[in-house]
DNA sequence: CACCAAACCGCATTATCATGCGATTGTAGA
DNA sequence: TCTACAATCGCATGATAATGCGGTTTGGTG
């Protein structure tokens, strides 16, 4: 049916290596094209082995993981990345999602689902140890909004806020609310003092960290 | 050593709601408060069987599982929900994590994961099927950054754009770089030319946006 | 009814920003 | 070497923004 998954493993500790390349040779579906202990190389090993899916551990001597990952990225962006590495701060975990990571597993991983894991890359998922995904769902949810907030805001201050957001000047918010820019200023001195802030770039950042309430 | 895990079920299927059911009732450290296939009492379900874990469906008659969410965590937002469905759209992919879920299980996982699920989510974990995760680690990802883009910004511009995502006004930004105002002036004006905008708010948007490439 | 909050408007002052013009230094490359 | 550009600094001017103070109208609530 498939053709084969070629991989591409670096870890520099050598009997996770050798594990990992044992599990990853003995699984049909996939092709182990080298084991490497350090990432120096890595451009010539993507040129010789034209890997469909990279796994690789973070903490290497060299050149460290994260580093390695844009190069490959921009050596092929069809590359899946697979992060396999002790590491799960929240430094971390971001620098490689953003660096384009197509998973993180921690390492405590069971075999069996590393492996999983190389087919679920190559077809388009994204597995991620549960621990990681937690930190990453954080980042999407309202921070709490833990004391009340209820309405900070009234409607019309959300209006300007939101004008103020989309970069506009007040004189622009004015015109489309078809109000006088006087009022809009009023407006703005009160979501400031609600806010506890005293520019419109700081009202910006609060709003877009804590959703419209504080 | 630990008690068990109190959860409670809404699926609106039967066939598969007593299948999960079954299959929660047999595992040892799982306790099924209840089996619901709607989600209509919910507040009184919470207050009758205050579960450790929600595992709910989305497509519900009545009052759906996004809807019940918010719900469930005004009430106790120590509850962990995870969402069982077959929607995989990012839209409710996403209602649902910001909503607070916990984890977002497609109904194709098999049965043994859905239980480890359980255990992961009671344990702070967030498994996620991972052609979710994908969903979801492409929000994170930047804009692909598609034509080139190099670094447009010197170093030194980055550090000021950095400033002013901060919040910082000129001087401040000169007084942590130790430089003049002026300079920093000099740099903000190339950095408006290059992102073409025209003030700090736009400038921000656009490194928001685009993460500093534009 | 009296009170209050929200929305509206105006004016004045100071602070900060946006921008034009000019200049020096150091380093990397044609 | 000449050129290009990043990084630094200075001065000046008009535009916006921040803030203080004052005011009216309207709709809802005790």
């Amino acid at each position: 049916m498939d053709k084969p998954i070629t991989v591409l493993l670096y870890e520099d500790n050598r009997d996770l290596r050798e594990g990992i390349s044992f599990l990853l040779q003995a699984t049909p579906g996939i092709v182990l094209a080298a084991a490497c202990p350090h990432v120096n190389n890595l451009k010539a090993d993507l040129a010789a082995y034209t890997p469909d899916v990279v796994l690789t551990d973070i903490g290497m001597p060299g050149m460290t993981g994260l580093e390695a990952l844009p190069i490959i990225k921009a050596t092929n962006p069809n590359i899946q990345v697979l992060m396999l590495t002790v590491f799960d701060d929240d430094e971390r975990i971001f620098q490689a999602i953003r660096g384009g990571a197509s998973g993180y597993l921690l390492k405590n991983t069971p075999p069996a689902e590393i492996i999983q894991a190389v087919f679920d890359v190559y077809r388009g998922g994204s597995p991620m140890t549960s621990s990681v995904a937690r930190k990453v769902l954080q980042h999407f949810q309202q921070p709490a909004k833990v004391s009340s907030s209820e309405q900070l805001l009234s409607a019309r201050e959300q209006d300007i806020l939101k004008g103020l957001m989309k970069g506009y000047s007040y004189k622009l918010i004015a015109d489309e609310l078809h109000i006088s820019i006087d009022t809009v200023r009023t407006h703005i001195r009160n979501v400031y003092e609600k806010l506890q802030v005293n520019s419109k770039t700081e009202a910006i950042l609060k709003a877009m960290k804590d959703g419209f309430l504080g």
